[in-house]
RNA sequence: GGCCCUGUCGUCUAGUGGACUAGGACACCGGCCCUUCAAGCCGGAGACACGGGUUCGAAUCCCGUCAGGGUCACCA
């Protein structure tokens, strides 16, 4: 029994999104569980739209989700080069091949005719079918057509047939070759396209499993037919289902944070993401929900991924985000994770290591998101912005309540005790026959201008007596 | 339009002919806690797309209908 092989073969035109992290998830759990290998290639053939920025930005991704890889075009390999446009000679030959057995074809149309026969056939309710008129070209028309400065791209001739194949994941599946145009193999430029490139570097990288978006699953005939004609075995194919939008259409950047990056801007962490994505189309036998990536990979089973689209709940993975934060992660964990994200989001908070791990202690288990974190961080950096509607609320607050508190919080020692700061406060209101919840409220209100955000006891025990007094005395003078 | 795939709470799912009064999770609603917003804890509501079969028995098997998605590029 061979090794087993797998790959993750994005294109580089867009950034790396759920849909395309999830595949690469499944490709890597499923090679980690069987000892296989993991490869990534670039499927960057078609240089209109491929840029080596996104091919960046796709690996940085990918080693952010902490899905690492055997071969690829970042470290090499046996099977190399990683990319396509490097490997461009490999597929001349195998075309020549094909064409010398008559089993592919020159064809001379041009990009427009084809267009226009295409919409011919769709406009007569017809199968967009190409109609072969250059299968049998003579000698002289292609010299015609070679005079003409036409270039020919290569087309696969499709064998009529009943074909069927067994997916990983739908069962057999079949479908007749009649209905399947013969798809060019090279275009005109001598660049393979998709179906081609796949299967010569699936083949020659000796890839066993193809596990991939059932948006292939048509392409799959095509490609199963060129195995045929080289007389190569085919891997085994796995198509697994789509992630849909809320409105159950195709998820694009119209429906929010859809890219890795957005979501580590919003402030999610890679294990929590990784988590959810793992359980859209799949779930162990136990419904386990937060697991750890060596319990997701013990478990994890090809044949239990579902055959039915998965709709993209960004709820739920926030769920999944919190959990980690409050039970998961280690405190530095969390604090290396925010020093990151300031990176990215272009912030800078000028507190000690020492301040943020206690606020991260003690805000943990509120947290959704991580940038949620800055909310305290700029409380304690950033004096509060009075808007008109506070202000003019600490206008009408009783002027008795505000000396009480000025007086009590000046009285006050304890500042770097969270408990006796709560139960001075206490204290401090029922001595006066307040109730607790006004001068909390007056406090909170003149510490950090807004009517929520953390337990106050917190905010005064990170602003420390200075911080709190002067803040209060500066309000006061405006008040 | 042809072909292909799919259809369990709003969402992710458990379920493979009897253990289903259809289970869990997120979200939602209510309560407790309480200094705000949360978190946490407790409780509630909520689904087998529809119609036919097969069977003693169907969410589970078959057929049809409807619905959703994919695909039919010198894009991948």
């Amino acid at each position: 029994m061979s090794i087993i092989r797998v790959r993750f073969a994005p294109s580089p035109t867009g950034y790396l999104h759920i849909g395309g992290a999830r595949t690469a998830l499944f490709n890597y759990l499923f090679a980690r569980k069987n000892n296989g290998k993991f490869i990534l290639r670039i499927e960057d053939t078609d240089f209109e739209r491929s840029k080596r920025e996104y091919e960046d930005v796709i690996i940085r991704d990918l080693k952010w989700l902490n899905i690492e890889w055997d071969e690829g075009p970042d470290i090499g390999g046996d099977y190399g080069p990683y990319r396509q446009s490097e490997r461009l000679e490999i597929y001349k030959d195998y075309a020549d091949k094909l064409i010398k057995e008559g089993k592919a074809y020159y064809c001379y149309c041009t990009e427009e005719e084809l267009e226009i026969q295409r919409q011919l056939q769709l406009k007569e309710k017809k199968p967009p079918i190409y109609d072969r008129r250059c299968l049998n070209l003579t000698t002289k028309k292609k010299q015609e057509y070679e005079l003409q400065g036409r270039k020919p791209s290569v087309r696969f001739l499709v064998p009529y047939k009943q074909l069927e194949f067994q997916d990983l994941i739908h069962g057999r599946l079949s479908i007749d070759t009649k209905l399947v145009s013969d798809p060019i193999i090279l275009k005109s430029n001598g660049v393979p396209t998709y179906n081609f490139g796949v299967v010569i570097d699936d083949h020659l990288m000796e890839i066993t499993h193809v596990i991939r978006g059932d948006e292939h699953l048509d392409n799959t005939y095509r490609q199963l037919l060129i195995y045929e004609a080289l007389s190569w075995n085919p891997p085994f194919y796995g198509h697994i289902p789509m992630i849909l939008a809320p409105d159950r259409s195709k998820l694009s950047k119209r429906h929010g944070a859809t890219s890795v990056e957005e979501l580590r801007k919003l402030g999610f962490i890679n294990k929590a993401v990784v988590n959810y994505i793992a359980l859209l189309g799949w779930s162990p036998k136990d419904n386990t929900e937060i697991m750890p990536i060596n319990e997701i990979i013990e478990k994890f089973d090809l044949s239990g991924v579902l055959d039915h689209p998965a709709v993209y709940d960004i709820e739920k993975m926030k769920y999944f985000n919190h959990y980690y934060i409050a039970n998961i992660l280690q405190n530095t964990e969390i604090l290396q994770a925010l020093k990151e994200l300031e990176k990215l989001n272009e912030l800078e908070y000028n507190l000690q290591d020492n301040l943020k791990l206690r606020v991260i202690e003690l805000e943990k288990n509120r947290i959704y998101l991580l940038t949620d974190f800055f909310e305290l961080f700029d409380i304690i950096q950033y004096d509060p912005i009075f808007s008109d509607d506070i202000l003019n609320e600490l206008n009408n607050f009783d002027k008795n309540i505000f000396e009480i508190v000025i007086n009590s919080l000046n009285e006050f020692d304890n500042y770097d005790d969270i408990e006796k700061i709560k139960s001075y406060l206490k204290d401090v209101a029922k001595k006066n026959n307040l109730k607790p919840g006004s001068i909390y409220k007056l406090i909170r209100l003149l510490l950090t201008g807004k009517h929520e955000g953390p337990e106050l006891p917190k905010i005064i025990y990170f602003l420390g007596k200075k911080e709190t007094i002067k803040r209060i005395n500066k309000i006061k003078e405006i008040v």
